[in-house]
RNA sequence: GGCGGCGUAGCUCAGUUGGUUAGAGCAGCGGAAUCAUAAUCCGCGUGUCGUAGGUUCGAGUCCUACCGCCGCUACCA
């Protein structure tokens, strides 16, 4: 049994869950699905940000400690995880103290190699803000939030020399075309890191809410050191009686969407080879979620809340539309008049008109029962090109792919019923065992459809094998045809996914 | 400014290493069928493949210029 270690991002707590952070994590959760139902041994990991100064600063204002803040926050991340329907073997948080302990014997690791120093950081600092800015974000020379001319100060700050990777992590680029996908941000980070790599500061002098440097605790670790580092602490401690990493290391997927894609596609590499350890296989930078025929808006997290699609439509419909609507990988424009168009189009009537209409013909036609047939030798061969693809589409992370390929057998089955027309092969007796396979094999292949999907529908793809009678073998094995037991007794119990009247929205403020 | 990418049917997009009549889904129009959530199935597209040149027996697919759009150009989570 090999393994599969893949993760999210982890979510800064200071925001509120959105969109963005859902679709991630209903990617990385469709991935851990599908390998589990081939036997994988999965572990999925996601969980939450909580360390800097925005956080002690927010807590603050709220007359909150900020622990009691982080706690708060990060719960409702957890929650979000849930309402998806996502399902991570650990969630992880950067206040644990399994995680602290982690990242301090790291980084001590990391200086007795030799590639940490001592070293003045220099810039533009708000006295306001506590933080320093680049000249080009200042407005008229002045901060952008206070209106304040920010003095130039030094901080002695503990650095990390990253430019000693620049050559290792070209090779490795070189060495590894599949180490970032899609190509385009293989090339666009390779291409950052051809230019020239300067060292990092990896402390903080003048923040408190973070992890203490084990050599000078007066200083506390950049909060994205401590952040990424939450890959690796969480094979340290997620079991407390087993080392995870011999079992799981080094990630097979990460997946994140581009605005981090330096962090992690240099940053994160050099920290590990500092460190002497295996680098992850591949990371995917998804894209962002637009909407339609209006620029990249922060706030398109508001514009379409996947809460308020999760309550029309149902858990399944947000994350099916998200997937196929939008190519895995890019950006692409959504709306809430799309999601309805999708919903029904492509769940309610392909595939859920699917399944109602095979189980009424069962249920009167032949009692309910399905009946021994002989599976149809062209939707045999369409189940087994289907179970090719979405295996080989689903391991590449070409997630929309995969729900096309899966979709070709929606189709035919569709097909097949106008082609073969059981309601008039009922009406003669002489043809009961031509009726016998007709059914068979869409019972059966409606199965085998559940079975393809379970890991994009998982609430739907058990109701589909409960509704032809098929148990619940969700196995991938099961993506065959004719794994239905003749005599397996129909169950409609309603449509799969009923007609909305209303589409959501309207116009978003 | 530098590096990179994009511009294909009304809409969203596919188009391997250049090669016979440029494709899919949706929408639209016409038809069939009635098992089904009026859900399905079949048929229908004269598209200057951004513009102008070039290479080639042959280019959406390579080269040049131009127009338009976008991404990256480092630590402020």
């Amino acid at each position: 049994m090999s393994s599969a270690f893949l993760t999210t991002p982890i979510y800064y707590v200071n925001a509120q869950p959105h969109l963005g952070h859902a679709y991630t994590t209903i990617a990385a959760d469709t991935y851990a699905r599908h390998m589990r139902q081939r036997g994988e041994d999965v572990f999925f990991l996601t969980g939450t940000d909580e360390h800097g100064d925005k956080n002690a600063r927010v807590a603050a204002e709220l007359g909150m400690t900020p622990q009691d803040f982080v706690d708060r926050n990060s719960a409702a991340f957890r929650r979000m995880t849930d309402d998806v329907l996502a399902t991570p073997d650990f969630f992880i948080r950067t206040t644990d103290p399994g995680h602290i302990a982690y990242v301090q014997d790291f980084l001590q690791a990391l200086k007795d190699n030799g590639h940490v120093y001592e070293g003045v950081y220099e810039g533009l600092y708000c006295t306001g803000c506590e933080a320093f800015y680049k000249e080009d974000d200042l407005v008229d020379g002045l901060c952008p939030d206070h209106g304040t001319k920010p003095e130039w100060l030094q901080e002695s700050n503990w650095f990390f020399r990253l430019s000693a990777f620049e050559a290792p992590l070209l090779a490795h680029y070189d060495a590894n075309p599949g180490f970032v996908s899609p190509a385009s941000r293989f090339n666009e980070a390779r291409s950052f890191i051809q230019g020239g790599l300067e060292d990092v500061s990896l402390s903080r002098a003048s923040i408190d809410w973070g992890v203490p440097l084990p050599w000078a605790p007066e200083q506390t670790c950049y909060v994205w050191f401590d952040a990424l580092l939450n890959y690796r602490s969480a094979m340290s401690y997620a079991r407390p009686d087993e080392d995870l990493a011999p079992r799981y290391w080094p990630p097979r997927w990460q997946l994140l969407a581009k605005d981090i894609l330096k962090f992690h596609a240099v940053i994160w590499p050099a920290m590990l080879m500092g460190a002497g350890m295996a680098l992850p296989e591949r990371l995917m930078i998804h894209g962002y979620l637009t909407v339609r025929d209006a620029k990249m808006s922060k706030s398109v997290g508001n514009v379409l809340d996947p809460f308020a699609v999760i309550d029309a439509y149902g858990v399944d419909a947000l994350r099916y539309y998200l997937l196929r609507d939008v190519r895995f990988g890019g950006d692409g424009g959504i709306s809430y008049e799309a999601v309805h168009e999708r919903y029904h189009a492509e769940l309610a009537n392909d595939l859920g008109n699917l399944v109602n209409r095979v189980v009424a013909m069962v249920g009167k036609y032949t009692d309910g029962r399905v009946p021994a047939g002989a599976c149809d030798p062209a939707i045999t061969a369409a189940v087994e090109t289907a179970r090719e693809a979405v295996g080989r589409h689903t391991g590449e992370m070409e997630l929309t792919e995969a729900l096309e390929a899966a979709w070709e057998v929606v189709r035919a089955l569709n097909r097949f019923v106008e082609e073969r027309a059981p309601w008039t092969l009922a009406k003669d007796p002489g043809r009961a065992d031509e009726l016998a396979d007709v059914l068979y094999t869409l019972a059966d292949g409606t199965r085998a459809c559940a079975v393809l999907l379970a890991a994009f529908l998982p609430v739907s793809a058990p109701r589909i094998l409960a509704a032809v009678g098929a148990g619940d073998a969700l196995g991938w094995d099961e993506a065959t045809a004719g794994r239905l037991a003749a005599g397996a007794a129909v169950a409609g119990e309603g449509p799969l996914f009923p007609r909305v009247e209303e589409p959501l929205g309207g116009a978003p403020s």
